[in-house]
DNA sequence: GCGACAG
DNA sequence: ATCTTGTCGC
């Protein structure tokens, strides 16, 4: 496991952290499909808290696409470098992150974060801001509608219905499993939103959550747990 | 002005 | 995100 210092240059306040937004937004590329779904590596990274010891644990966990076997972890820990602050999560997770991938000992292919990309108030979300910074292709996958709205898709695993932004669709609410709640995909750099979508299909086979997700969790929560008081 | 709001 | 027990169901 590695530690994480904040970045000298970090935001500090609010207004600074929407600058670097707009500053890297145009940095995000749109019009690449990205790697077909079950081949070569797809990687799940997560980050989980403790604001009262100020520390902040994450976990990058690299799977074989084809069989979602584990292939590579690490993990990372550091201070929580900003507070949550909706449409500025990014700024809260990415110096654990990086710090995380740089730790792998191969190349982790596609990048799912747990959040959102391009379904944001700036068009830039985490797995956007991680996708430019590290140049590796992202999708973002959350859990929850954010402020945008959409129709129920219908109920079989594989509907779709648009995630809108206005009458602009930033993502789409994807029913992994029949009946459940959806899961919402949005692209984050290098991918296409229908590309985006068939990797999170191939990724919950099981669950409602992708694999990737699921293990990264998991392993960051225990990374979290290692650091408690002996 | 007030409320809602990824994790 | 995190605080938290048992419980219903595949």
């Amino acid at each position: 496991m590695t530690t994480v210092p904040i970045p000298g240059d970090w935001p500090t306040t609010e207004e600074q952290a929407r600058a670097v937004q707009d500053g890297l937004r145009t940095r995000v590329v749109l019009d690449e499909p990205g790697p077909p779904p079950g081949t070569g590596h797809v990687t799940g990274v997560d980050v989980a808290y403790d604001d009262e010891r100020d520390v902040v644990a994450a976990a990058a966990v690299v799977l074989d696409a084809e069989s979602l076997d584990v292939v590579a972890e690490a993990t990372a820990v550091g201070r929580v470098s900003f507070p949550y602050v909706p449409g500025l999560l990014a700024f809260r997770e990415l110096p654990t992150v990086l710090a995380v991938l740089d730790a792998l000992p191969c190349p982790p292919g596609l990048v799912v974060c747990d959040g959102y990309g391009l379904a944001h108030p700036r068009r830039f979300g985490l797995a956007s801001h991680l996708g430019v910074l590290t140049g590796l292709p992202t999708i973002g996958v959350a859990k929850n509608p954010f402020t945008f709205t959409h129709d129920d898709p219908d109920a079989p695993r594989g509907s779709t219905a648009p995630l809108l932004a206005g009458d602009e669709e930033v993502g789409r609410a994807l029913r992994t499993r029949d009946a459940v709640k959806p899961v919402f995909v949005s692209v984050g750099h290098r991918v296409s939103l229908d590309n985006a979508c068939a990797h999170t299909l191939a990724l919950t086979p099981a669950h409602r959550l992708p694999e990737t997700t699921r293990r990264a969790d998991a392993l960051c929560r225990r990374a979290l747990r290692g650091t408690a008081p002996a």
